[in-house]
DNA sequence: CGGCATCCCCGAGGATACTG
DNA sequence: CAGTATCCTCGGGGATGCCG
């Protein structure tokens, strides 16, 4: 978000897993901003699994969208590289769309997140 | 999101793990909205590891939020179950915060959220 | 069929000032 | 020091209409 030049100090530069508490939330927040959307998680669930699905049925499969909601999310998504798009040069136009390889591999940190958000029943704490 | 009511067809009651692409989305959607706020992720990742900050502490980690957002954002984590607040009756007042058990859980999904973020490199995807 | 353009609404989030 | 109240801005997202 705002101000991601808050310098580490000295680090072993190559190492991958170097944050600072900014840098860390800088990076999910990237992630969670392509995810943001009212609508892509629903497309992505539409999607995994090497699922192609063309615009008019994304469109049935998510009734309460907008078309213009609809292909804005999707351009979006095609845009953070998760999701991939053809265009068939047919009359009547067909379009198509379906995950990424990066994109597929979103699955597993969702689920994660997922599972979290399930396991939320004995939130006792550490109060 | 809108509409979680699209009702599961014929599903063996008791399984935590069944999902339709929309009741998927919604849990994480869920997962995500508590995540949302522009400052969250970095106050969380200001108390991982168990530790306890108090407010004026969390001011300063974070230079650019206003006191009327750190507070909002606070709030919203802790009717969350996901942070833990303490009041000092003292004067000057002093409040603490720091992560419920819960809240400490969500570190490695995050940490997969990142990962992957970061794996982004080659993206060549499944065009 | 799929997509873009326009207009409008609403709420998250920021600035500022005040209180206990 | 911690929190509240008020006002304002900005842009995401909905509705509608037109085009290839």
């Amino acid at each position: 978000m705002a101000r991601t030049n808050e310098k580490v100090g000295s680090l072993p530069v190559g190492e991958p897993a170097a944050h600072t508490p900014a840098s860390a939330a800088a990076g999910i927040a990237g992630a969670i901003g392509m995810l943001e959307g009212r609508w892509k998680l629903e497309i992505l669930f539409h999607l995994f699994g090497g699922q192609v699905r063309r615009f008019s049925e994304l469109e049935r499969a998510i009734p309460a969208v907008s078309q213009k909601m609809l292909i804005q999310q999707l351009r979006q998504l095609e845009q953070d590289g998760i999701v991939a798009r053809r265009v068939y040069p047919e009359v009547p136009p067909r379009v198509e769309y379906w995950l990424t390889d990066w994109g597929q591999s979103l699955c597993p940190a969702l689920d994660a997140l997922l599972q979290w958000a399930e396991r939320r029943e004995g939130r006792a704490g550490a109060g």
